[in-house]
DNA sequence: CATCTTTGCTGAGTAAGCTCATATTTGAGT
DNA sequence: ACTCAAATATGAGCTTACTCAGCAAAGATG
């Protein structure tokens, strides 16, 4: 077996390797323009595929569907919006507020392009879990509630199992109020007062 | 104008409008049929449109997608499981039982067929809410949230703003354990427990 | 370097939902 | 009954996400 040059790292890294990542990160960032540019809906995987500069198949070796593609894309900065709303929940003591610090980047970043948004939530609750960057925007899901839990536990009369299940409530709650087409043209500021109205409800009986 | 024999009733109703009304109950019908036995994906706008006997082009002016004919389709049967919670939750004095006994049927209609269930949901939050059948769809979930809030009041110490706030709660939670891939496979039974662990911790606080 | 295997790329082709120009049917006026 | 306008039906055709059989490149082997 031919040994590859190890850079640094300690990696071993062919060629192949590293013209996959590239290519990978040609996609993401075609598809991160034209989706941000124009919206999911009116941009096609061959427009894509030629802003990548790859054939029409490959770009189906890198994500399978369509929906795969913005999960990939939108993932990144939801992760941003989620490390934003962690850190500034850390600084809000009352455990509302805490929450909301949480819930209000998670929803700016969602509502940058409302479309984009909206598919990012369809595809999170109907794509196929089984795919990589799915699995990605489910883990993601999964410490937002985390967070939120953890918030939530700050108050000693609420039961570690008890705070899961709240912020296991919370996040449908946002799914549901960034979802609904009810509120598809309300900006930010509404779907967050919305949002906090019901999480106050919820958490202070 | 030709003044059209008006039948007992009283409307005029011409040869136009009794063919409509004829074709569009074939057409309900075709697309129940084929949904049930083989799943909402897994059906060409083609066939239905053979097996109504219509043009396929006919299929598209009674409803705009095929999105559009399912919320046809289910709605009447979603109707039937919410009249059905209605009058369980009646004779049911505990306040998280009755609750109860309006999600099970609900959940019950919409597991008979998981994938057409799931595809139902997600047409109610993601579809064209302008178009009749979705109006519909749209109204149910409505009448179900005001079906809940009616029986949270029952308590005193809740109001009525407070009930309908927790209503809606429940529905989200109830869309989002419908809906979620991960109890894509889960009995009924699974996803009632899920959703009535929620509910308790929602209202008995 | 020559050969072979494995992995990755390609774009013409397929499928299916939906559209739209054209044709047909209905009903009103005379 | 005849004519005209409006409403309705039709299916060939379009768009677009996705597939797959064949091809090219990278890496292993001797």
């Amino acid at each position: 077996m031919r040994v590859v040059v190890m850079a640094g790292g300690g990696q071993r890294v062919g060629r192949r390797e590293r013209n996959k990542q590239e290519k990978l990160e040609r996609i993401t960032a075609a598809a991160r323009e034209l989706f941000a540019e124009r919206g999911v809906d009116e941009v096609t995987t061959q427009e894509i595929a030629d802003k990548a500069d790859i054939g029409a198949g490959t770009l189906f070796l890198y994500a399978k569907t369509k929906g795969e593609l913005l999960l990939l894309v939108q993932n990144s900065t939801y992760a941003e919006a989620l490390a934003q709303g962690k850190a500034d929940a850390e600084r809000v003591p009352d455990e509302l507020e805490a929450v909301m610090s949480i819930v209000r980047p998670v929803v700016e970043c969602n509502r940058k392009q409302v479309d984009n948004g909206r598919t990012y939530l369809r595809e999170i609750v109907f794509g196929d879990p089984q795919e990589p960057h799915h699995r990605d925007a489910l883990l993601l899901t999964v410490q937002t509630e985390q967070a939120i839990a953890e918030v939530l536990r700050r108050n000693d009369r609420i039961g570690a199992d008890e705070a899961a299940t709240l912020a296991h409530i919370v996040s449908a709650i946002m799914f549901v109020s960034m979802a609904a087409t009810i509120n598809l043209a309300n900006p930010v500021d509404d779907v967050v007062r919305e949002i906090r109205d019901q999480v106050r409800v919820l958490i202070s009986r």
